[in-house]
DNA sequence: TTCCGTTGCGCG
DNA sequence: AAAGCGCGCAACGGAA
């Protein structure tokens, strides 16, 4: 069953029952209590026929709130996010050809139901006072949800369409089913939040970097290695934070650098270059996972990243705020599980090869890719050597082709013509400006204008035309990978919500096995969340994801059942993506106490 | 003062 | 012959 809901005054909602095909089949109803009436129909759902689908407008500003009410949901429609992946492959603007008779063009529509569907009910969490009403749009009056819930009725049933029309409607079906999904699976991870140490971190800075300076000092590590930086320039003033003062100072003492990358210093012989190495590293760690970073980030033991799904043209996922997707490694050290807790870790081991393998269907490729370690299995047509293996094949899929890697990939097409063949074609459609998708059908961007305008004319000689080689090469790169990125974005999107879906099995069937449990850190009692502890978010979860990685937090004794459950979605997405298919999906899994331990 | 492009580096 | 893909964030330094 489908529910659309649109958010009305207060706390009460619009909901309207929709039939599978999008078309209402009863009259709105007006419920006083939104998260109550939301929890009713999950807890009814499974003896009704099925789970409902909420249809709603967006829900990285819906579900918040239901999850701040202690309210899980099963399944979606996300309006925004599918409307999003609809577009981008390519068809006239909604409104255009597919505008209904009497309602506004459809765009507009999904343009104001997010505003709608936020909900204005009390927001118990800290946040800027007043600002709702200044700048966000007054409470919406019971009239205006009636207009949205009618113009979200109206997109649904016609993106419902669209999918079916789509030329692989089942892939392009499922995408929309996992985009939905993931936005409910980021949800909930920002809620639950990454278990986080803030005294192991901390402990991890001051013996990195020595003891927190105050604010806008460098710490005691940084200033001496800046002072030696200096001394090492003849006692010139060089902030080491200035690539410009670098480039000036390394040209003083006639040693010109191109720039300071540390890639380059590494081959650059001056005094200097040790300690600036070393100051890069640190000051790094500093600025971008320091104490300013701890101090904003992570409250009552849970760092609480913001995922922006579909944030990525490839399909994969963005953060905002807080770097969630490139916490350093040293850094990994803090992230410790819970007292009888645990974290299961677990990587797609070499996952866009495989993807590759799949998707070209390369049968030499793919019987390689039918092993534990595709590298070393195909280490045999490059005389033996894995690392040449590896080369040739990150080569293939990223377009690079310097120095040695140009034979690897002569060999790479000599024994897999197929596998080169499809990121060949997926190359020559880009520099055509045409769309190239993954497997489950996302789309990739058109070129821009300028970048229509700059190729149009091929064969003029002069700068020009030097700029659109460039251009159109880059391009070719870009649709090379793609195809192999986002079909791996699928594929891990497809694991997540197969797992999301499997780990709230396991919370509601171990219940009274006990392996369900409450996390809740040094007795904070849920204080981030300002209210009662949040049932929805209990029992082992995910609290990480990151491209072809999620972590599991979960009660010890729960491990051996999640890493199971691990394993069942993995074979899933493949299953699902590709249908019989020789390649595997091989995931790694780490049952650890701390994230550093996991690799 | 604020804004913004560039540089550099963390992650996959 | 040469070129590799996708992000977010912080600091700098010139422009507005």
């Amino acid at each position: 069953m489908r529910v659309a809901v649109v958010a009305g005054p207060g706390r009460t909602a619009l909901l309207q029952e929709l039939a599978e095909d999008g078309s209402a089949y009863a009259a709105p109803t007006l419920v006083n209590d939104l998260p109550a009436a939301v929890a009713e129909h999950e807890r009814a759902g499974p003896e009704h026929g099925g789970s409902v689908r909420w249809v709603w407008a967006d829900t990285s500003t819906a579900y918040p709130l239901l999850l701040r009410a202690g309210v899980r949901v099963d399944r979606c429609h996300d309006v925004a996010l599918i409307e999003a992946l609809l577009l981008a492959r390519g068809e006239a603007p909604a409104g255009a050809g597919s505008m209904v008779a009497q309602g506004a063009p459809l765009a507009q529509a999904v343009a104001v139901a997010p505003r709608a569907a936020a909900g204005r009910w009390p927001d118990p969490a800290p946040g800027a006072p007043g600002q709702a009403t200044l700048f966000g749009p007054a409470e919406p009056g019971i009239d205006e949800a009636r207009d949205v819930l009618g113009a979200l009725v109206l997109a649904h049933a016609d993106q419902l369409r669209r999918i079916a029309a789509d030329t692989h409607p089942a892939r392009f079906g499922l995408l929309a089913a996992v985009e939905s999904a993931g936005g409910l699976a980021a949800a909930e991870m920002s809620a639950r939040g990454m278990p986080w140490r803030a005294d192991v971190h901390d402990a991890l800075l001051a013996g990195l970097l020595g003891p927190r300076p105050g604010p806008g000092l460098r710490p005691p590590r940084l200033a001496g290695l800046a002072t030696q930086i200096s001394a090492a320039f003849g006692g010139r003033a060089v902030n080491p934070d200035s690539p410009a003062q670098l480039l000036k100072a390394f040209a003083i003492d006639g040693v010109p650098v191109p720039s300071t990358r540390s890639g380059v210093l590494r081959g650059i012989d001056h005094p200097a270059v040790p300690f600036l190495l070393e100051y890069k590293e640190l000051a790094r760690l500093h600025a971008a996972h320091g104490w300013a970073w701890l101090d904003e980030w992570v409250r009552d033991g849970r760092f609480h990243p913001e995922y922006v799904v579909g944030g990525v043209v490839s399909g994969r996922w963005a953060s905002r705020g807080g770097g969630a997707l490139q916490i350093p490694r040293v850094v990994r050290r803090a992230v410790v599980a819970d007292p009888g807790w645990t974290l299961v870790v677990a990587d797609a081991a070499q996952l866009e090869p495989r993807v590759l393998a799949a998707l070209a269907g390369d049968d030499a490729f793919a019987e390689a890719a039918g092993t534990g370690d595709l590298y070393q299995a195909l280490a045999g047509a490059f005389g033996g050597d894995r690392a040449k293996a590896k080369v040739a094949l990150l080569s293939a899929m990223y377009g690079g082709a310097g120095g040695e890697a140009s034979q690897l990939l002569a060999v790479l097409r000599r024994r897999f013509p197929l596998a080169d063949a499809y990121v060949e074609a997926a190359a020559r459609a880009g520099e055509e400006g045409r769309v190239v998708r993954s497997r489950l059908g996302r789309s990739c961007p058109p070129p821009s204008a300028e970048w229509r305008d700059l190729t149009a004319s091929p064969d003029e000689p002069g700068a020009d035309d030097q700029r659109a080689r460039r251009s159109l090469r880059a391009r070719g790169r870009f649709t090379r990978n793609f195809v192999v990125q986002a079909s791996a974005a699928d594929w891990a999107l497809v694991l997540l919500v197969g797992l999301r879906r499997r780990l709230a099995d396991l919370a509601g069937s171990a219940g009274s096995a006990g392996l369900a449990g409450t996390a809740d850190p040094a007795g904070a009692g849920g204080s981030f969340r300002s209210g009662a502890p949040v049932r929805a978010l209990d029992g082992p979860g995910l609290v990480f994801f990151q491209h072809d990685e999620v972590i599991v937090h979960c009660l010890r004794a729960a491990a051996p059942d999640v890493v199971a459950a691990i394993g069942d979605a993995a074979q899933e997405a493949g299953r699902l993506l590709f249908g019989a298919t020789p390649v595997r999906f091989p995931v790694t899994t780490a049952v650890v106490d701390c994230y550093a331990d996991a690799k």
